[in-house]
RNA sequence: GGGCCGUUAGCUCAAUCGGUAGAGCAGUUGACUUUUAAUCAAUUGGUUCGGGGUUCAAGUCCCCGACGGCCUACCA
């Protein structure tokens, strides 16, 4: 029969050639998408079961599956590896060892990206590596679209983002770091289990969107037809929590804020916000290193983590603890910086070479020297302590001194991974500090929130760590969208795409 | 939002002063029963991100736009 596509010749289509090898598997009643296949063991399962020094006979019988990556045909024999979650396997497919034909008319037709199964005993080669002889395969799914390119893999910034699934398929480092970010989530709740905390649900859409000062996004609902937020943090909500009695809470959860994206900013990330009545930031303290600590341990194995660029965080032993005020003075050279008054303190940062926005705040500028000079040099785990009480409305006032706050900010890496308090729980003080905030960051104030403190929340210490940030630390990640695996992007015209 | 840089075959990259758009991998055809980026032979494949302009001639120069990266701003 004469095929209407024989005449042209689209052997460079590599989408054409693919779905005409699909087209003559359905003639050929060959289903080329499974409802299933059978597996037994994945790769890293079954070169494990592989028994040194018994008979090739005696070896086990393994039923692997995964997508075809590498694929080398040598005459009436052929290697390929397929991947599956664990990582590539080999197999040796050989002519005389499938059904008659088999091997000609459909195994050398298969593509580098089809998923197939592989059964048969296990073996190893002369150069020592375990394979699986194949005693039969079949096709699982068919790949119509080509992989990247074998060895260069995907490098193109875009198509990672945009395809991550392809960064994931060709990219070992990328499959690497998700998997262990998995891992430090999970063992962040089994931590915080362990000591009886209990992890909520509080809502993403708001009708006052609180707990920070960013700008949220907006929406609106129909049913209800009013406008809600997303949440911008989960500070407020934890906190009824806390007036209903739940002593210990935790959330991990994505928070959404309307801003700029960067190489540490991402439209959306996920945090981690926890609760604990009865302590206060010291107890804060302690927990925060021992999680962190204990994430490192597990998850990477070691408390000393290698950057990129060969600098060494060491995690170990009691992180240091400074006074703000301290490294202030420390970082401008100047022991009188808090008694100048706000035009002396534009003059000094400029001077330093800060760009300050003539507008600022007397506490914005000195804030500015902090996250400019001093917050970039703390690569080494430290606490920052007594911090400017304008900065946060939502901490107790520390007790002998009325303009700092009872706050750690905890820096590592050279930037804030995360901030605790001494919770406010004053009501009458927690609505005058809303109401001075009010009028300059133009928040709503959160009436009901308000109303709940008056019911009474119990002492306690809270803490928000931005759990895309820790990974970047523990993982040495260049930049926050290599630990979220769909960035937020600009949507491609789909004229265009 | 501002500045700088980038975008060439499915993927990774070349292309001199503005002068015929190339390579490797992948694909296609053939050889090959222990390969390791398999090898060997042959071969297909281009709206050079889009639009406009300058020029005898534009991947290359100019303008506008799209997307991305870095820096910066915003994000207590």
């Amino acid at each position: 029969m004469t095929d209407t596509t024989a005449n042209q010749d689209n052997s460079h289509d590599l989408y054409a050639v693919r779905l005409q090898k699909l087209e003559n598997l359905c003639k050929e009643d060959r289903n080329p998408f499974l409802a299933n296949c059978a597996q037994t063991h994945t790769s890293a399962e079954a070169i494990k079961l592989y028994q040194e020094g018994s008979a090739d006979e005696d070896q086990p019988r393994v039923a692997i599956a995964g997508r075809i990556t590498v694929f080398r045909v040598m005459g009436k024999a052929s290697f390929i590896k397929i991947q599956d979650r664990d990582g590539p396997i080999q197999c040796y497919v050989t002519r005389d060892e499938l059904p008659e034909g088999e091997y000609n008319t459909y195994f050398k037709k298969l593509d580098l990206g089809d998923i197939i199964g592989v059964e048969g005993r296990l073996f190893k080669t002369k150069t020592g590596e375990i394979t699986v002889r194949a005693e039969c395969y079949t096709l699982v799914s068919k790949a119509l679209r080509p992989l990247p390119e074998k060895w260069a893999g995907l490098t193109d910034d875009d198509k990672i983002y945009r395809q991550r699934y392809l960064d994931l398929i060709v990219n070992a480092e990328s499959r690497q770091r998700f998997r262990q970010r998995s891992q430090i989530i999970k063992e962040m709740r089994k931590y915080l289990w362990e000591r009886d905390f209990t992890e909520v649900e509080t809502p993403m859409l708001q009708s006052v969107a609180g707990g920070a000062a960013a700008r949220p996004f907006i929406t609106h609902s129909n049913a209800l037809d009013c406008q809600f937020y997303m949440r911008i943090a989960l500070e407020l909500y934890l906190k009824r929590m806390l007036v209903a009695g739940e002593d210990r809470v935790f959330e991990i959860g994505r928070v959404f804020r309307n801003e700029g994206l960067s190489r540490r900013h991402n439209p959306e990330f996920t945090m981690l916000e926890l609760y604990q009545a009865y302590t206060d930031f010291r107890g804060m303290m302690e927990l925060t290193q021992g999680l962190i600590q204990h994430v490192a341990k597990t998850v990477i194995g070691s408390l000393e983590i290698a950057r990129p660029d060969g600098v060494v965080i060491n995690l170990d032993g009691e992180w240091r603890e400074a006074k703000y005020k301290d490294l202030i003075i420390e970082a401008t050279g100047d022991a009188e910086w808090f008694t100048h008054d706000r035009g002396t303190k534009l003059e000094k940062a400029r001077a330093l070479n800060i760009e300050v926005n003539g507008e600022l705040e007397d506490y914005e500028i000195t804030n500015n020297v902090f996250e400019k000079i001093i917050e970039p040099t703390l690569i080494q785990p430290t606490f920052v302590t007594h911090i400017p009480r304008e900065l946060c409305p939502l901490a107790k006032i520390t007790q002998d001194d009325e303009t700092t706050i009872d706050v750690f900010e905890l820096c590592i890496n050279g930037q804030e991974i995360a901030p605790a308090y001494s919770e406010q729980n004053d009501p009458i003080i927690q609505r005058k500090m809303f109401a001075d905030q009010v009028g300059e960051e133009q928040q709503d104030m959160d009436t009901d929130f308000l109303n709940a403190l008056e019911h009474g929340m119990p002492p306690a210490g809270g803490m928000g760590l931005g759990i895309d940030r820790l990974i970047i630390l523990l993982t040495g990640a260049e930049s926050i969208r290599d630990t979220i695996l769909f960035p937020s992007l600009k949507p491609l015209n789909p004229s265009e795409s």
